[in-house]
DNA sequence: TTGCGAAAACGAAACGTTTCGTATAGTGCA
DNA sequence: TGCACTATACGAAACGTTTCGTTTTCGCAA
């Protein structure tokens, strides 16, 4: 490939010449720029990013470190990011952990080879201790989206997802449902945990307790929640309701009901957190509590871009976005005619 | 951050042999290896792979070039690649075209800057101009995956989608379907062409003749989708039967027959190409020919990571996966009792 | 003890940039 | 015409590696 010094050569100037207009980082005249951008575009100049790392210590490219890119979630922040760091002349690296923390040292580690300029990082863990952990893997401008970890100093962009947790259950409180069961992910993820207590909280705020059984551990993927979704229904007396706290855990319940034969909201009522992009395909379309997570997801990349550029510190302040319960049909009245008779609430006169 | 040098004082050897140690390039002596060890645990060192990549003239990049990473389908391709690449030492860099022919040039000039190793493609366009434009733009081993495009000596993967086409559309015919709505991408497109020219062989082989009218040109996506949907079931006499030839095209389709209250199979008949990952949820499930889109990927780099590391050309060979109708419930007997009251070929005795 | 060959370790150059101190050309004014 | 100043352009060093020719060390046979 050519290089800066074919560039210079050709364009009759001085190596140093032809850095300054690709950068304009130094004054050049009129005519000297135009003779430069006419040899780079002569030979199909492009510049080696290596290099311009290492002599500038600063390289264009951005690390992403999500729990799983195949999901359409994750991917949609994928697709947001990419579009932001495209723009502003970024490239994107994007890795999943698959929730392993062993594997986003892996990872970690690979973005430190980069000499990524800077990390959008959705942790696997919320823990002080993995935060310390984290903290001597991580020396670049970090945005943590959508979770927390305990002692870290960046900056978090958040959904309220204590409220996200109420929302879904008092929804179903509001219904009549006591017996409300919860398929939550492994406990010490901030974003598992504080929807588990935004569920109790909306029991509280009820003057009830929640019923500790039925609150089931799984992962955030859609096999553990098929699995606990039949644990629940396999109760001596099962639940009228159950929430579930992402998206790929509603998928799961959605195939452990079909498995089945169960209908929502005729036979239990459901209520999920994130929407699902082809949701309202679904029959009964979902009720689910929303988070805006493209919103997130450009605010984090753009507020990581202004930390690089400005060589800010991460101020350690969090930016919190309130989730937004989205009525449809999968959850009714449990006082509503019985099986196979309710009717969605939203079809009630 | 360390370089090798510090590591190289703290162990007590050359920076060379240190050099040697990290890539195992030159006999060292158990005893100095594991002093370097040593030396790079205690401080930290994590090479630098700009510098690397500047030095030896060889990065550990590999460009995923797709039209959408937020697109499921394209979503699963990234996470297969990443997960090879991983465990391969290889980085992953994801940038999504747009189906854009621009937007495709600047992601590929950012693959050039970063000096990726090796490209896995899925072009915008397939013609012979376009390709031409792209081998200027290209010098590195690259696989192009799903996708031919005319004059590239690249090696490509790819699913039969003469066969796909002709499979959806057979399935039609055989079930007493003769007026067939097709919905295509824009001409142009191998993917999409080939998939329509098997949509016309199986008319050919039941000697009949598409009506050219029942084709509806749009995009890859959802919204033209949606769009063709709506001005086929506007005709005067609209088909029996429609053939979506993407994923995202018969969520396109689906979201357009419910606004018109209309549902599969009782009042048209849809099969699509390309499984979407939540069909099973859907009701009807739909009736789709599926590709090995996964299987495609792992080849891609696979054979990608083998060229690389034998330093061998491309051979210009194409690997061709056979697709496979996976009948469900979106699709029925034409002659079966109209209206509300077909039922779906799998519930026939 | 010496000499020899193999094994191990070393040192310096080079990769393509950016950066910064220095040199040159150009301009306006006395 | 000469000078001071500004606007441009230049040249060389340095970034962190790999690579390869050279040197040192070591073990063993003579």
């Amino acid at each position: 490939m050519s290089t800066i010094k074919d560039v210079a050569r050709r364009a009759g100037v001085a190596i140093s010449t032809v850095s300054a207009v690709i950068n304009r980082s130094a004054p050049v005249s009129e005519d000297t720029i135009a003779r430069v951008d006419a040899a780079i575009a002569a030979i199909g100049y492009t510049p080696h990013g290596g290099a311009q790392s290492l002599r500038s210590g600063r390289s264009r490219l951005i690390g992403l470190v999500v729990p799983n890119v195949a999901n359409p979630h994750f991917a949609a922040v994928a697709r947001e990011v990419e579009n932001v760091c495209l723009s502003a002349g970024y490239t994107t690296v994007v890795y999943s952990t698959g929730q392993d923390a062993e594997r986003e040292s892996q990872v970690l580690k690979m973005m430190r080879v980069q000499r990524v300029a800077g990390l959008i990082v959705i942790p696997t863990r919320s823990d002080a201790e993995h935060g310390a952990a984290l903290i001597n893997q991580i020396h670049v401008p970090t945005v943590l989206l959508d979770m927390y970890v305990e002692g870290l100093p960046y900056d978090v962009i958040k959904t309220d997802n204590i409220e996200a947790g109420r929302l879904a259950t008092e929804y179903l409180l509001s219904l009549g449902h006591t017996e409300i069961g919860l398929i939550v992910g492994i406990p010490g993820l901030a974003t598992s945990d504080d929807r588990h207590t935004g569920y109790r909280k909306a029991f509280h705020d009820h003057g009830l307790e929640p019923d500790p059984s039925l609150t089931w551990p799984g992962n955030f993927d859609q096999q553990t929640a098929h699995d606990a979704t039949l644990a629940l229904l396999d109760r001596k007396s099962p639940p009228t309701a159950i929430v579930t706290i992402s998206n790929m855990m509603t998928v799961g319940l959605l195939f452990a009901l079909r498995e089945r034969g169960l209908t929502p909201p005729d036979d239990l009522s459901i209520v999920g957190i994130d929407d699902l992009e082809f949701a309202r395909l679904l029959d009964p379309q979902p009720t689910t509590v929303e988070t805006p997570i493209l919103l997130m997801a450009r605010k984090s990349i753009e507020l990581l871009l202004k930390q690089i550029a400005n060589r800010i510190s991460p101020t350690g302040e969090r930016s919190i976005h309130q989730p937004q319960l989205i009525v449809r049909q999968s959850a009714a009245r449990l006082d509503a005619p019985t099986s196979k008779h309710r009717r969605a609430v939203h079809d009630l006169p």
